[in-house]
DNA sequence: GAAAAAACATGATATTAATCATATTTAAGA
DNA sequence: TCTTAAATATGATTAATATCATGTTTTTTC
């Protein structure tokens, strides 16, 4: 459902969105380090996320990444597209091309519903409503 | 969700439910002619699902894969546990170790019930019921 | 305006999943 | 019982994804 790169993109923006802000920048190096994900990897994912004005970043010293008040009014589906691409998640189950609700496939029927659901739910829910749950302990995002 | 392998396999399970039975066998030379997928990897796949009794088989001479009426009572889900394993499907979708109920992930309340609900119905629907709908024309599958 | 510290861009490597190939075993039929 | 036709078991190759490495550009500070 989710790439390994788009969980790591996730948590890594949800950190920022904790942890950081205009003031308080953070570089790759430590959010490597305090989600415990390979720098390098962090990093790329990251970069990507800057240039799609996802997160924020300034190069230089006292550069890094960080998230305003803006970007925490992205949707946890729009990290998804910008790291797995749109089709991703709307493709068909059974990976026919031409399974739509006139001519569906075996499974679309039963699954539609749900996976249809869960894509507005990621549509709808903010890194900001996210990281309140964080903030309340009503989540939690272990290292 | 679902990786390419139990995709082509619940294809192939599919098209031998619809055209097979105890009496009329089919090679997978034919089969994958049929549902226009590389032999030898779904001769993997069959073989697979043939040793764990979810279709039917026979060596030689005159035989093939095949399903029996207590076969077509298996479910999509035991299709999909034998080819990808049981943990895929219900693995924390943000990849932690130790998301659960009481120590939700950021995201686990938000996609947990549709997903619950979607896990439920494949382990509820047979593939009897999937090769009825394909027998009366409610569903379709393109080769 | 030079030096250093950061992100950025690009590409290389490693790991995993998908695909293919082949020798072995089994069953049917002559 | 020999030959042939099928699945079976196993392993090799290829492609995709995940991971790593490094030179380039930008920004700050002295």
């Amino acid at each position: 459902m989710l790439s390994n790169s788009s969980k790591y993109a996730l948590k890594a923006v949800l950190y920022l969105a904790l942890h950081t802000d205009e003031n308080n920048k953070m570089m790759v190096k430590d959010i490597s380090e305090r989600i415990n994900l390979p720098k390098a990897y962090i990093a790329k994912l990251l970069q990507e996320l800057s240039k799609r004005k996802i997160i924020s970043s300034t190069r230089g010293p006292k550069g890094g990444f960080y998230v305003t008040p803006s970007n925490k009014n992205e949707t946890v589906m729009q990290i998804i597209e910008v790291i797995d691409g749109k089709k991703r998640m709307e493709t068909c189950m059974l990976g026919l091309e031409d399974c739509n609700e006139q001519k569906p496939c075996p499974i679309h029927r039963l699954i539609s519903p749900s996976r249809s659901k869960m894509i507005a739910l990621l549509e709808n829910k903010t890194i900001n409503d996210l990281a309140k749950d964080l903030e309340l302990n009503k989540t939690f995002l272990p290292v």
